[in-house]
DNA sequence: TTGTTACTGAACACCTTGTTCTGTATTGTG
DNA sequence: CACAATACAGAACAAGGTGTTCAGTAACAA
């Protein structure tokens, strides 16, 4: 790719998730994003066909990256034992959560992006899904597993939500128990 | 208050109503609201600040009418032994959704509305809160009452929400064991 | 009847979106 | 280096939505 691709693709990025820390997506408009990012307005729109679409991407972006690191953390060389441990994927996000590298929980905070909550959840379905033996005992087979993938995902995501608008009060390490005694 | 205010009031709400069993509500415009509702645009804005507060008050209608419904089928002569059931009233709350009468379920559908779940929620844990002592079998002495309410409040917002985007297949009765399984 | 209140309908300024254009600078390749 | 391709800035543009204002009209309540 185009090292000037490259440049503003980051410095959209960049801006967006700068200016998200500051209000939420939907009052974001696309001048404000091309002014901080110092971007003609059709490149932007040469880049993305909406500003919906740049979230989808940037979503995809820091998911994939926080997924990752979930999943390679786990299986590294590191907390062989700890991964053993039903809750240790759920933990690792968390903590990466907590750590919030990549300004994730702006988008959590206070009145929250629906597209990104719908992303998010469907992230956390997949994972849901994967992870599903561990959660065996819970689950009554009364339950259908479409319901019981999704009740997981859900779960997941509002105590992240809650934990946010608590004010991130709690140890990483808490909260994972409370989603396993809560889920 | 005066049978014109009454009745532009009704006639927008009505609009809405309409409006939504066909779109969601972020692509509906003002314009078209009040095309339904044969007003005019300045008699709109006198009644409601902006659409979202529109939608606040329609929300607050119809949580109410729900709410007092179940409280009050609940307090009535009927169903007293149901009643003293654990999950009466979100079983109610489940069957009157079912019926649809007020299309509620309309904001529910597809790819919802964010202001909509926030309301709903927020009831949601009202009700939640209130019938606390059902729930305390399950909750475990280790979870903050705050993270309890709030999850009891997330998971029958998400069990509607699954049951509705599964195409409202099951009865209520069963979407209201499996919540009781899964919260 | 009379004063008050709510309504219509149109015009208005403002903002945001997404497109199109011209000219310029940067890139990777031969 | 030279050249063609490509990404860029910047400005102008139409289209569409928002919320306000105002003058004239109709409905209300006392």
């Amino acid at each position: 790719m185009d090292r000037r691709q490259r440049k503003s693709r980051e410095a959209i990025f960049t801006a967006l998730t700068e200016l998200l820390s500051k209000k939420e997506f939907a009052q974001i408009t696309v001048g404000e994003i091309i002014q901080r990012a110092d971007v003609g307005r059709a490149t932007f729109y040469a880049h993305f066909e909406t500003k919906d679409f740049l979230l989808k991407e940037l979503c995809a972006e820091l998911f994939c990256h926080v997924l990752d690191a979930a999943c390679c953390e786990r299986s590294g060389h590191r907390h062989i034992f700890d991964c053993e441990a039903p809750n240790s994927v759920f933990l690792h996000l968390l903590q990466h959560l907590q750590k919030n590298d990549n300004h994730v929980l702006d988008l959590l905070s206070g009145r929250n992006n629906e597209l990104f909550l719908q992303y998010f959840k469907g992230y956390l379905r997949q994972l849901a899904a994967s992870q599903l033996p561990l959660f065996a005992a819970r689950k009554s087979e009364r339950l259908p597993e479409s319901f019981w993938i999704d009740h997981i995902a859900s779960v997941f995501v509002e105590t992240v939500r809650w934990w946010v608008d608590d004010g991130l009060r709690e140890e990483a390490e808490t909260v994972a128990e409370y989603f396993f005694l809560a889920v």
